[in-house]
DNA sequence: CTGTTTGTTCGGTTCGAGTCGAACAAGCGA
DNA sequence: TCGCTTGTTCGACTCGAACCGAACAAACAG
């Protein structure tokens, strides 16, 4: 048993509809390189009508109290729900879903991908100036992978200034 | 003992920026969700001067047989390396790293970004179509969600569609 | 036909991520 | 002050992926 009783109000095709999306959301997750409860756990906050604090979340996801902790840490690290300092002042937080997705998306493209990127670009820097100058074919090789990589990072640096609609419109315009 | 006899002409200078690029390899593997050993056979046949059997991954990489078998079946699936079907005519295969990167991860995109898109933005419109009028909050969630899968998608698409050097270009002469 | 080499498949092991429950810390109200 | 609730940290457990070795299949050489 998932849900609480609190959201019994809505209707038995809203409860499937937001059932099958969290779970959808639960898949896209792993893509991401998150967890499953990371998903379900959003796809709560992406639904809720007011900021949930982790009673609340154990009570809704059936999740241990313990794991709902560490998933609001690393989902609020990444950007994906944020936390509502409580307004009573009180030790009790809430979490809300941050909707625009694409921003965070963008942002858990920086922390993976680019900051990736960066590394192996310096990597490859590094291996390429300890070369010699009878290193034919290793320097080739390296200096190859150098600039794909250089191509790579300046894509994904371009994309990540764009909003969602700026680079669907940069796409779309060019060469027709 | 990593390394094989064979490439041991190479002077100490090519050995070690080999071997840190090909470490750097096996951690851009983790990221695209493939194995490390997957980084390493892939940076062995990168490097190497001609397509590579079995056996000689093995004395290159370390790893067991049974391994190198497995992870050169993933990688030749998703195209990083060729299956260069021995000339000899015998039953022994020959890998060869594909060195267009680019096209390459285009193509992992594709099979694991944009299918997933796919398979979220097909759940989320049959979740949509099974709501009735009274869903008020749930309809308006859903459709935010739906519009965003939907330009994500249009740009995966479009992206998929151009070479490194256009996309660059596209993203760079975008308003200004 | 027999032995050898190459490649695949299968069962088992190891290791790390995800999850849980319990213990602990920190605040609030009686 | 003493409970009660909330949130975090810790050790243990589970489960799946990665990897290995052995057994098996397939092809060629002699």
């Amino acid at each position: 048993m998932r849900r609480s009783d609190e959201v019994a109000r809505m209707s038995e095709n809203a409860e499937a509809a937001r059932e099958r999306v969290i779970e959808s959301l639960e898949q896209s997750a792993e893509v991401y390189g998150l967890s499953r409860s990371a998903g379900r756990i959003y796809g709560v906050l992406y639904f809720a009508d007011a900021p949930l604090s982790i009673p609340e979340l154990v009570d809704r996801t059936g999740y241990a109290k313990s794991t709902v902790s560490n998933v609001t840490r690393t989902l609020t690290r990444v950007g994906l729900i944020h936390r509502r300092s409580s307004d009573g002042g009180g030790r009790r937080v809430r979490f809300a879903a941050e909707r625009e997705i694409w921003y965070i998306l963008q942002d858990v493209f920086q922390q993976y991908v680019q900051r990736e990127l960066q590394t192996t670009h310096r990597t490859i820097r590094r291996a390429e100036r300890g070369l010699d100058d009878g290193d034919g074919v290793e320097a080739e090789r390296i200096r190859e992978l150098r600039e794909t990589y250089e191509d790579l990072q300046e894509i994904v640096e371009l994309a990540s200034e764009l909003s969602a609609a700026e680079l669907r419109d940069a796409l779309d315009s060019y060469e027709g």
